[in-house]
DNA sequence: AAGGCGGGGTC
DNA sequence: GACCCAGCCTT
């Protein structure tokens, strides 16, 4: 048994120095803001999803002061497409924070850290070990997956009882140096080796030593989430279209697609011409387009879009309070969008292209 | 303790 | 279609 903290961790330290990522974006110039961008973006987001809008966004906002200092549509409008819309809301409000009561300067301190909007436990341990050195344990996915086999622990970790025993066991493995490398070659073994399904248990440098491969059981480990099926939830679409504007509203900042701009919604077909009228429209075509299905974490969402073509210029809304836009299919504006918005305004573009 | 929050990839 | 992914926040 590897019962010693350097025992376990020597043999996951020189795995790394052999088979290691060293070169993914995030681990060039490592930063703790570059280190705290990466790591938000890639909670519950795979790796490979996450470069393209790392780049980008790094090229926009190389800095806490950039992003502090930026529109929050702007940033959305980065986020667009990577899901979890309150990460990035979260992120700037940190950004800010750090601007107001940290002097600029990203804080060292472990609970400082966790203080920030969208910085809980495990990603404040992964920002200070790989970007300041400091020892923190970490319990993320691979994490979770890794020390659940080697451990056998049973159970789902979504339990307090399961995530306290893990977070123990991540606590006594943590090396005292080297924990940037550590908790680096920790997310490497969960992504790379110790997959969700067929683990590459011949390559392990610990699989002399894990239960759940001596039971033969690894694919029971870590525990699964007794899953209910989810419920299908129905929704209709107003696009009001005009010459090559279509018109959407800015969501409220916190909930589903918070902050983010989409179009108008009812929830029945009687509905259609009442809230077209609220929203100032008269003296359109009404068309109803495909409808489609868009599925998130926790429901189904049936999507009816209706084409609402006007035939004169629209008149100003009478709906005061929301923020309204004429997005110009032509011209795309530096906003977020919701995945089936950012495909609604795809097919409005090839309606556009085939008629003409 | 449980539920909310997304989009993309994989099998 | 089911399941999963470098989690965190609110209730």
């Amino acid at each position: 048994m590897l019962h010693t903290q350097a025992a376990f961790a020597d043999r996951i330290l020189a795995w790394f120095d052999q088979h290691g990522r060293k070169d993914l974006p995030w681990q060039q110039h490592k930063t703790p803001y570059s280190v705290w961008v990466s790591e938000i973006m890639l909670q519950q987001t795979q790796v490979s999803t996450v470069i393209p809008f790392y780049q980008r966004f790094m090229a926009r906002f190389p800095d806490v002061l950039s992003l502090a200092n930026a529109p929050q549509d702007e940033v959305l409008h980065h986020w667009t497409g990577l899901g979890y819309y309150a990460r990035a809301r979260n992120l700037q409000k940190a950004a800010q924070q750090i601007r107001d009561n940290h002097k600029g300067q990203f804080p060292t301190d472990l609970h400082q850290v966790m203080a920030l909007p969208g910085i809980g436990r495990s990603t404040a341990g992964a920002i200070l070990s790989l970007a300041c050195g400091q020892s923190h344990a970490i319990l993320d996915g691979n994490v979770k997956r890794v020390l659940g086999r080697f451990a056998a622990i049973e159970g789902w970790p979504g339990e307090k009882k399961v995530e306290t025993q893990m977070w123990q066991l991540a606590e006594r493995l943590t090396p005292l140096s080297r924990t940037g490398d550590y908790t680096q070659a920790m997310m490497d073994m969960g992504a790379t080796l110790c997959t969700r399904t067929k683990p590459k248990c011949h390559a392990c440098p610990i699989s002399d030593d894990c239960q759940a491969k001596e039971l033969g059981r690894q694919s029971e480990f870590p525990g699964k989430k007794v899953r209910k099926a989810i419920p299908t939830r129905h929704t209709i679409m107003l696009l009001p279209k005009w010459q090559n504007q279509v018109l959407v509203y800015k969501r409220p900042p916190a909930g589903l697609w918070g902050g983010l701009w989409g179009f108008f919604e009812v929830s029945q077909e009687s509905q259609i011409a009442g809230r077209a009228i609220e929203l100032g429209l008269q003296d359109f075509t009404l068309t109803e387009l495909a409808g489609f299905r868009h599925t998130f974490s926790h429901f189904h969402l049936d999507i009816r879009p209706v084409l609402l073509e006007l035939h004169s210029a629209p008149q100003a809304s009478s709906v005061q309070e929301q923020e309204l836009l004429w997005y110009q299919l032509d011209h795309p504006a530096n906003i977020g969008l919701a995945a089936p918005t950012k495909t609604l305004f795809s097919t409005l573009r090839q309606i556009d292209t085939s008629a003409a």
